[in-house]
RNA sequence: GCCGGGAUGGCGGAAUCGGUAGACGCAGCGGAUUCAAAAUCCGCCGAUGGUGACAUUGUGCGAGUUCGAGUCUCGCUCCCGGCACCA
């Protein structure tokens, strides 16, 4: 063992400690049946170029989980790897004249090297890229499985086209009729997609997110919202001078006796029929088109229709009632039709108002009081009135009463529906994979068999000004041969959506090299379920709910035989600065990096103004918003890593916050973090170099000694606790300061101070250790166990007998209101607690003139006299 | 509009099961050290009053339950996130 330095270097230490991990294949793990496994999975980034501050804050989240879980003794898997295929690498390869595969595997080696920095325990033998061939071959294997399955089809389709990244975008893709990554308007188009049909598993999605305890409320409401079931009847309304139906969907069939009209989405196929001869409603019909259906302000959206000239036959009554297109109902859900009851639905109450349609009341509330149906729809539910035979019912029982009867009569049955749609992928972009389908002027799409995959995408390619995708130009890609008869034919040039990619990384990493199929089930099911899945909230829809979609299909095709992929799942917050600008004469806004400014404070703290150091002159503070380019408010992680060190910066992230909630990026912040290792680092430093220690021998230790220890123990309970249930590593981060604070005023160099002191100072390196892995590592050594690493260290137990005390610290309340504090004895009687508080000066002075009536003693924590 | 989460010192945050509100850190103030500065160390640090012991008050607002409420209940206000002509 070399001797420890008196001062703490992290510019030598880290590398050095980094160098050992590697040379000793630390986090390479492999199947062990024998040991209990935890994977710990982080979301895998985006190769942009460089790492922000976001990933360090996710990617250390997920390395402290990791390495606490090693030190319990389990078998820890974390990988990592690159989501590598995306629009960015076409308009870098555009801007800068480069293929998109060199800038992509440029950037991943560059961000490889930032992350490796930041000492992650990483097992880097199973690194994937989705873009190399011998990992997207196998999701073009199971697209064709599913292909056969009838998972999968095509069909023409309207697709939300972005006219600025000239692609088609999923509908969750679509944020306020906007393209989620170009913000660009939304237009509606015709092509031809590739759908998977996750709505075939919509009810097994919903059931189960609804027993997943691991993970957060809110993601399983956003997931049950979109999936968005509802029970309800769908019946059909008969056509004056028609044989067909009218199907039509309601949640409300109590209130069919109400119905006085029956209106249709402008793309319905009855619609489109009353328009051939009625060039109004043609005008109308494209009018429609025009609205998106997403668009912004539809709250605002003046309802809008036609008379078709159709009337429909009601199920029941056999009353006629027109049918009218309308503009607020939408094609895709449902059948495109609804029936209308403007007495008890306000959208159909104000479309009634505008065409003067008739509003009849059919429900009446239950307690009698009156309603006024001139003014707003009544859409409670209650009693039924005017409603034939199921006059009288009440809601609920007309539910079952009518779709009984629709049923009985053959009309109608009861049905769930779904908002979820199905999962487009196609995409006409090039940086994705390859979708392994060929069309065959005969035999029509044709998927590519087995031994013809992988379909490798071209990776030598240009761009051309447009933008278009290169592989749409290029015969030697497109033209084939069909492989059922071998006509020539022609290669689907479209590309997966790569939401594709990660759909199913997090199980490849288990078997990432495996050959011989998509997965090996052996090494699958060993790690899968992933135990712990940390990243970001953006995620709690799309990825996290195509993953488990996936999950579920490669369930069913015998690959993993679990349900879910992820057991646990953290979703980290933003990481936030402080903002400054200036205004511009020109309009706008000029953004000053937060470390290019000065606050002034006055003698309390507060700030008073800001002003730019450059030029000295006045700044605006402009509030403390997401890091981001725009507000020119990112600090860049690898300049902090150099300057304070990758612990330092992984203790900052930790502290600052809890995971889950918002970070504020703090620069002063930072300091006290490097302080605090500096601290810790002086601290072993005196002690090593003052001799050595001798045996703790726990039945000698007088009560300075005691109570260091019990601290000591207390701090380890309370971090094991908030490290392994709740995940707040700002609090234990904190128990752990506060130690330090008590070790550094233990000034007792006695033998058994000093055996405490080691024994003080092992536990924090322990508890620190998932933290700051590499202080800690150097610490280890130092304080005596050059033979074993610290990430091989076991986690400490708790010594309860060092818990006890003899003497307690009660504080005591008169009527709710703290007057003073007494020491007892820990075995002291109630009665004698009651005494010794009755008798507190302090207490006495609040009792003079009033009687006691009831003395409460809360075991260990205070007593409280009740008087008056 | 609906669903979910919030509101605690100058700031980030703590208080885990109803039991000392403000842990820990930052900023600030005072002191030691220093020729000086940085670094480091010590002390103070919600508000009001008091030299002090201490007292009063204080967790967005208004009620309530309780011996005791930041925490539970009811009613509001505001903020953040998500969803939304979904029949």
């Amino acid at each position: 063992m070399s001797a420890m330095q008196e001062q703490y270097n992290h510019k030598t230490l880290e590398p050095e400690v980094q160098q050992f991990w590697e040379q000793s294949r630390t986090f390479e793990v492999t199947e062990d049946p024998d040991k209990e496994k935890y994977y710990c999975l982080s979301m895998f980034p985006y190769p942009s170029g460089v790492l922000h501050m976001g990933h360090v804050r996710n990617y250390t989240i997920g390395d402290v989980i990791a390495r606490f879980q090693r030190m319990q003794g389990k078998n820890v898997l974390q990988p990592m790897g690159w989501d590598a295929f995306g629009l960015p690498a076409e308009n870098a390869a555009i801007k800068n004249n480069t293929a998109p595969a060199a800038w992509t595997y440029k950037n991943i080696d560059y961000m490889r090297g930032q992350l490796k920095s930041m000492g992650l325990g990483i097992d880097w033998s199973r690194e994937i890229a989705t873009c190399k061939p011998d990992y997207y071959r196998w999701e073009q294997w199971f697209f064709t499985q599913l292909y056969e399955k009838g998972l999968v089809y095509r069909k023409k389709s309207t697709v939300n086209w972005d006219p600025v990244d000239q692609t088609v975008l999923a509908n969750e893709q679509v944020i306020d009729g906007r393209g989620w990554r170009s913000g660009a308007l939304i237009e509606q188009r015709e092509i031809d997609q590739w759908f998977l049909k996750i709505t075939a598993y919509a009810d097994e999605l919903l059931e189960e997110i609804g027993k997943m305890p691991g993970w957060p409320q809110q993601v399983r409401t956003m997931q049950e919202n979109w999936i968005g079931r509802s029970e309800g009847v769908e019946l059909e309304f008969g056509l004056v001078g028609s044989d067909s139906k009218l199907s039509v969907f309601t949640t409300r069939p109590d209130t069919l006796m109400g119905v006085t009209y029956v209106a249709v989405a402008a793309q319905h196929p009855l619609a489109l029929k009353a328009a051939q001869n009625n060039p109004e409603l043609a005008a109308f019909i494209e009018e429609c088109k025009q609205v998106k259906v997403a668009e912004a302000d539809m709250a605002t959206m003046e309802k809008k229709g036609m008379a078709t000239g159709e009337l429909a036959i009601h199920p029941i009554t056999g009353a006629t009632v027109p049918v009218m297109v309308a503009n607020f109902v939408l094609m895709s859900y449902g059948s495109g039709a609804v029936m209308a009851v403007p007495a008890h639905d306000q959208r159909d109450w104000e479309f009634a108002k505008v065409y003067n349609l008739p509003v009849t009341q059919v429900i009446a509330p239950a307690d009698g009081r009156e309603i006024d149906l001139a003014s707003a729809a009544f859409t409670e539910k209650g009693v039924l009135v005017d409603s034939g035979e199921f006059t009288g019912l009440t809601s609920e029982a007309a539910l079952d009463a009518i779709a009984n009867y629709l049923s009985e009569k053959g009309k109608g049955r009861r049905r769930v529906n779904y908002r979820l749609r199905d999962w487009g992928v196609s995409r006409q972009r090039y940086w994705g994979c390859p979708i392994p389908i060929i069309y065959c002027d005969d035999c029509g799409a044709v998927p590519v068999p087995e031994q013809d995959l992988p379909v490798v995408l071209p990776e030598d390619v240009s761009f051309d000004e447009t933008g278009g995708s290169p592989i749409k130009k290029m015969p030697e890609f497109y033209e084939t041969a069909c492989p059922c008869c071998g006509k020539p034919a022609t290669r689907e040039t479209d590309t997966f959506d790569t939401f594709f990619e990660s759909s199913w990384y997090y199980a490849r990493y288990a078997c990432p090299g495996y050959t011989d199929g998509m997965l090996d089930p052996q090494a699958a099911n060993y790690w899968l379920p992933v135990d712990q899945y940390i990243g970001g909230i953006e995620h709690a829809i799309l990825h996290l709910l195509y993953s488990r979609f996936f999950h579920k299909l490669m369930r069913d095709s015998g690959l993993v035989d679990s349900d879910e992929p992820f057991t646990n799942l953290l979703t980290q917050g933003m990481v936030l600065a402080d903002t400054f600008y200036r205004e511009k004469e020109s309009g706008g806004q000029e953004w000053f990096p937060p470390n290019a400014v000065s606050v002034e404070r006055d003698e309390r703290g507060r700030a008073t103004g800001a002003t730019l150091l450059a030029d000295g002159g006045p700044v605006v503070p402009g509030g403390v918003t997401k890091m981001s380019k725009s507000k020119n408010n990112g600090v860049d992680p690898q300049e902090m890593i150099e300057r304070y060190g990758a612990d330092t910066l992984r203790l900052f992230s930790m502290f600052a916050a809890p995971p889950d909630q918002s970070m504020e990026w703090s620069d002063s912040g930072v300091e006290g973090a490097q302080r605090f290792l500096r601290r810790l680092w002086k601290q072993v430093f005196d002690h090593v170099s003052s001799g050595v220690t001798e045996a703790l021998d726990v039945a000698s230790l007088n009560d300075g000694q005691q109570a260091l220890r019990r601290k000591v123990h207390q701090t380890l309970q309370k971090v094991g606790d908030d490290m392994a249930r709740r995940h707040t590593f700002n609090t234990a981060v904190a128990a752990n300061m506060e130690l330090l604070n008590d070790i550094s005023r233990f000034a007792d160099d006695s033998a058994q101070g000093r055996a405490v002191q080691q024994e003080a100072l092992e536990m924090i390196v322990l508890m620190l250790a998932p933290i700051t892995p590499h202080i800690s590592h150097v610490l280890w050594q130092a304080l005596g166990h050059a033979d074993t690493a610290i990430v091989d260290a076991q986690w400490p137990a708790v010594d309860s007998m060092a818990l006890i005390q003899n003497t307690l610290e009660l504080i005591v309340q008169v009527n709710g209101k703290v007057r003073g504090k007494i020491q007892v004895s820990a075995s002291a009687a109630e009665d004698d607690i009651k005494a010794v508080a009755l008798a507190n000066e302090n207490v006495q002075k609040f009792l003079d003139g009033v009687t006691v009536r009831k003395v409460i003693v809360v075991k260990g924590r205070l007593v409280n006299i009740v008087a008056s």
